[in-house]
DNA sequence: AGCCAGGCCCTCC
DNA sequence: GGAGGGCCTGGC
């Protein structure tokens, strides 16, 4: 089925940026169009950019109800150039959107991003989405079709169940206490986080920094990447590098790390949250770019 | 071998 | 209150 759409969407850097860990692009090698697999909504997933819009195909579920999930799920219905025209003041992130035009966040599934982002503490991306897929595959339900299937995320009831000890067995480490008293809060009925997309930001941050495992950065990964709180700014080390080097009053100022979230929505506003991805990805890109260039 | 990875928590001053 | 150390695990 196809979504047509014809504002800009980089589907690649949209699903590899890092803000989802469950996306596998086919083939791996460039090239025009390429699938990309996934699993959301209980279905997994293949789509892919074309001129017309965005081409997929899901399982167990059909297309036709599968299809307006995905377009809240991509933020089709954002409107970028509003978006943009919000956050290009700031002459970084102007360059950046020139950049990278059509990069778009997510809006995923809350438990699965906690969980995911629970996983990132003191980690790497490859082994987060490692832990993301040993979960699922331990834990979830197999869906898709015989030859093609993957698992779907487990629920917080499922995880609870797990209990840290078979968590840490899966490689989780000492996040495996995290997740296993997250999905106890969360099956428990104590922490509501499909009812945070409707709360304020403060309130809903407070909310998710109640959860062990969950601080500042964490939480405004959920907040950004799944409760609809644009104006989120998580800062994780490469944000941390890329503000310091890239605006002088950082320095000046002597901010600490603990400082730079304010001090960063204050800047960008509104939609922080955008400008933090774009940031995020052009460091990281760079930091790609020095490391292919020194071998 | 030793350090680092999208932090967080705990201790101690 | 904030600076510093420790933490599971895997990859280089």
């Amino acid at each position: 089925m196809l979504i047509p759409f014809t504002r800009p969407l980089d589907l690649e850097n949209t699903l590899e940026v890092g803000q989802a860990f469950r996306w596998r692009r086919e083939p791996s090698e460039p090239t025009e169009h390429p699938w990309f697999w996934g699993v959301a909504f209980d279905n997994l997933v293949k789509l892919r950019r074309t001129e017309e819009g965005v081409e997929f195909f899901c399982a167990p579920d059909s297309e036709a109800a599968l299809s307006p999930l995905l377009q809240d799920y991509l933020r089709l219905g954002d409107d970028l150039s509003a978006i943009y025209e919000s956050i290009r003041g700031d002459e970084r992130v102007s360059a950046c959107i020139d950049r990278y035009p059509g990069l778009r966040l997510l809006r995923q599934d809350p438990w699965e991003c906690l969980v995911s982002f629970i996983c990132s503490a003191n980690n790497n991306i490859r082994r987060i989405g490692g832990n993301v897929e040993d979960m699922s595959r331990s834990f979830g339900r197999p869906v898709g079709i015989e030859d093609r299937h993957r698992h779907t995320f487990p629920t917080p009831e499922e995880l609870a169940d797990a209990g840290e000890h078979r968590l840490r067995e899966l490689g989780l480490g000492f996040r495996a206490k995290y997740v296993a008293a997250a999905a106890r809060r969360v099956a428990g009925g104590e922490v509501d986080l499909y009812s945070l997309r409707e709360a304020p930001y403060e309130e809903a941050l407070n909310a998710l920094v109640s959860l062990e495992g969950v601080a500042d950065k964490v939480a405004n990964c959920v907040l950004l990447f799944s409760l609809d709180k644009l104006e989120a700014f998580p800062v994780d080390v490469w944000i941390d590098r890329a503000l310091r080097d890239w605006y002088p009053q950082v320095t000046e100022k002597r901010l600490p790390r603990k400082a730079l979230r304010p001090w960063a929505q204050e800047r960008f506003g509104p939609y922080a949250g955008y400008a933090n991805q774009y940031l995020f990805h052009q460091r990281r890109s760079d930091q790609r770019g020095k490391r292919a260039a020194g071998r």
